[in-house]
DNA sequence: GAGATGCTTCGGCTACGGTCGAAGTATGAA
DNA sequence: TTCATACTTCGACCGTAGCCGAAGCATCTC
């Protein structure tokens, strides 16, 4: 009886095809232009307008004019996380795509979550640097340790420039295909960022998924090493 | 592009008014036949039933019958907290109700969020327990501490039986309407089912609210004190 | 200027989903 | 058995929201 916000105005704005395809698109983390949003949702530019004007108001995404393009982007780190964690929810009850499709397994493997690394990757990252103590796992939450900060260090992060800024350092985010936490926050976005100018990995194009070099791929592994190769 | 799973479908689910009204009513906790939700939603039966039988199909509900009603419930807890998020991101996205009615300040002093207690009463709760060093906030998690285990055994509380659960002990839960975190988990429905069975607190009828009685107030405002009063 | 390109607005079509009345099933009470 | 209550199913209605073609702005290129 009309007590307390309402969900379902967003549900409703989440709940169409086009525009949910175009929200999981932006939890890649890219700004996207309209033209390229309608492709993601399968539909006419025109009526791509329509949806991002919805979207838009109601304070979803963010528009930003760049010459004769209007870039997209989600309006807020919350909006991503409302859509992962949707996301989560729809895959544990499963509502799946109807088909599996080809790009899938990429995806499970290593996708990226806004601006961090999420999929078996992330998760397995997360793991091992809990195991090794270099982020305390405490409930549900995380904390950075004194060990973690040399060991970030040492990759190439200044802790200290993170810890400036106002959002959290450390996050968890639960991931919809492991079912697991991967780290999200300041440190998280710094980790993916490293490995990009680093090139051990790269942005597939058009996808959300990530891409690890060969080389790449073996140094990610041995530097977040799991402990008991999972059995079970 | 079809990545991942389906967010469409939930999002229409929650999408659709009467629908989410409820939902939220189903936040409450407690069981409610098809006849009493489809008051709530203020559409007739034969409505309800179609909503209903939806919301079922989706994994949002679970029905139980008993003689002739059929009572609905959330299916999980994780369905509590997914509406829960949802009307934090509403209400931080400014899409309240049409008109803040007489029972809004009471929903925002104290209701309940699935089984434990949120609002104002609730965040204070918590920022008490914090304070006297009964659980540690590390990061976003919460971890119930040594002498947080005595607290809570002289208020009445056995935290062995509670761990004995496979349920998460403490779970922070975001509160929509204070914008913070309120204690969740079996420990949060301990103290909630404590309040109540001392007599302090009664559900209010009808609501999700949460009435304190004059006496039981001043316990818990004893109980549970803030060192500072937010001057800001 | 003329011509692309990117996006929005307008108008009209269509279909899907929510809605209810009426009839049908199940359970309980008298 | 008969009646009442709780709910579901059926069928029909209707409105809204999504959709696109065409036209209209705006911005960049040449």
């Amino acid at each position: 009886m009309k007590e307390g916000p309402d969900i379902a105005q967003i549900g409703a704005l989440i709940g169409d095809p086009a525009r949910a395809n175009m929200l999981a698109a932006l939890t890649g983390g890219k700004a996207l232009t309209a033209t390229e949003l309608a492709a993601v949702g399968g539909i006419t530019l025109q009526t791509a307008s329509a949806h991002l004007a919805k979207l838009e108001a109601g304070g979803l995404l963010l528009p930003r004019k760049q010459g004769r393009h209007r870039y997209f982007t989600l309006a807020d780190e919350t909006v991503a996380r409302l859509i992962e964690s949707m996301m989560g929810f729809a895959a544990s009850r499963g509502h799946l795509r109807h088909q599996p499709g080809p790009k899938e397994p990429a995806l499970r493997k290593a996708r990226i979550c806004y601006d961090h690394l999420a999929g078996d990757y992330g998760v397995r990252m997360l793991d091992s640097l809990v195991a090794k103590g270099a982020i305390d796992a405490v409930g549900d939450g995380l904390a950075l340790t004194a060990k973690g900060e040399d060991t970030f260090q040492c990759i190439g992060i200044n802790v200290a420039d993170l810890k400036a800024s106002r959002r959290p350092l450390c996050r968890s985010c639960l991931d919809w295909s492991e079912r697991r936490a991967h780290l999200a926050g300041s440190l998280g976005k710094a980790l993916l960022a490293n490995f990009f100018d680093k090139g051990w990995a790269r942005r597939t194009a058009g996808s959300r998924s990530v891409t690890f070099s060969p080389d790449g791929e073996r140094q990610f592994l041995a530097l977040f090493p799991v402990e008991t190769p999972v059995a079970a």
